[in-house]
DNA sequence: TATTGTTATACTCTATAACTATA
DNA sequence: TATAGTTATAGAGTATAACAATA
C-alpha cells in the first residue's frame, strides 16, 4: 500500500522463508535448527572462530550465541578452545563429529536446495546477485536515520 | 562452497535480516514483534480474514497463529468475530485501536524502511522484483523432491 | 575503562499432536 | 471423514541487562 518497495520486501521475505521451509526438512532431520545449521555451515572449512566473528557473520547477538553454542556443544558438534592471543575469548570450532556432520549434512542440504535453481544459468544468478548486492550495500551504508532522528552510531 | 546458489541465498538472508533489523526499532518501539506486526500489516485495509487466510499470507502455522492472535487480542488490537458462513471459523480483524495503530505505526515503519530504497528508480525495482519473482515461482512449483525421495504432496 | 563471553529473566515463536465443534 | 481453530507440550531463539575475567 503506497510504497513501492514493500512489494519487493514481501517478495524477499517469501523467497527466503520459502527457501528455509524447503530446506528445513533435511536440516531438522539431522536434529539441527536453522541457527544451529548456520553456525555449523559458517564454521565448516575454517580453523575456528571467535564469538564476535560468529556473531557478525550470523547476525546472532552474543547472549543468544552462548545458548546456541551450548546446545551444539552438548551435541558434541562444536567445542570451545582457549584463544592464546586474548584470554578473554574462545575459538569455537567443529569437533570431529561436527566436521563429519558438516561434510555429510551440508552437501545433502545444499543438493536439496539446488533443485530450486535447477534452471538457473550464470546470467540468472548475476541478475539476482546484482539486485541483492545493491540492496545490501544500502543496508551497510552509514547515515540512515532512525525513527528518533538519530543516526544509529549515536545510540551505542 | 561449491554451489553457486548459496551465495545468492546468503545475500537474500543478509538483505532480509538486515531490513528486519533496520525496521525492528520502530516496530518494537510500539510493543510489537515481527510476526505481530506482520499480522497487523496484513489485516490493515481489509474487512478481516480467517485464520487460514492469515496463515497462508504470513506463513505462520495455525497452532502458532492462535498464540500470536491471543497476544494481539490481549493488547486490544485485533478481535475475533464469528463467521456466519462457517461457524467453525472466525474472522480476525483490527479493532479501532488496531486500525489506529495500523494507520500510525505502519506508515512510520514504511517511511523508515523507505530510506533503504531512496535511490531506487522504477527500473531498479523491476530488476529486483523480476529476479525474486522468478525464484518464488520455483518455490511454488510442484515436483520438487524431498530428501527421502518423495514429493511433498505424498507426505501429508 | 572497555571488551569478551556468561548468566539470568522473561517473553515469543515454533513444531507437533491430540482435541472440540462444526461441516 | 474432513476441516477450523484450540490446547498442551517441549524446545529454541530473542532482547536486555548485570556480571566476571581479561585487556
Amino acid at each position: 500500500m503506497g510504497e513501492r518497495y514493500l512489494k519487493s520486501v514481501r517478495l524477499l521475505a517469501e523467497c527466503l522463508q520459502g527457501f528455509e521451509r524447503f530446506v528445513a526438512e533435511p536440516v531438522r532431520r539431522h536434529g539441527l535448527t536453522h541457527p544451529q545449521f548456520d553456525i555449523i555451515a559458517t564454521l565448516g572449512n575454517t580453523p575456528g572462530m571467535t564469538y564476535k566473528e560468529l556473531g557478525e557473520r550470523t547476525l546472532i547477538t552474543k547472549g543468544t550465541l552462548t545458548g546456541v553454542i551450548d546446545r551444539l556443544e552438548q551435541k558434541g558438534l562444536v567445542e570451545r578452545a582457549r584463544n592464546c592471543d586474548d584470554k578473554r575469548s574462545f575459538l569455537v570450532r567443529l569437533t570431529a563429529d561436527g566436521e563429519s556432520l558438516f561434510r555429510n549434512v551440508f552437501p545433502a542440504v545444499v543438493a536439496h536446495g539446488k533443485q530450486l535453481f535447477a534452471d538457473y544459468g550464470d546470467g540468472d544468478f548475476e541478475q539476482l546477485d546484482h539486485a541483492l548486492r545493491r540492496l545490501r550495500t544500502r543496508l551497510d551504508a552509514p547515515g540512515l536515520v532512525t525513527p528518533g532522528g538519530h543516526v544509529p552510531a549515536d545510540e551505542g
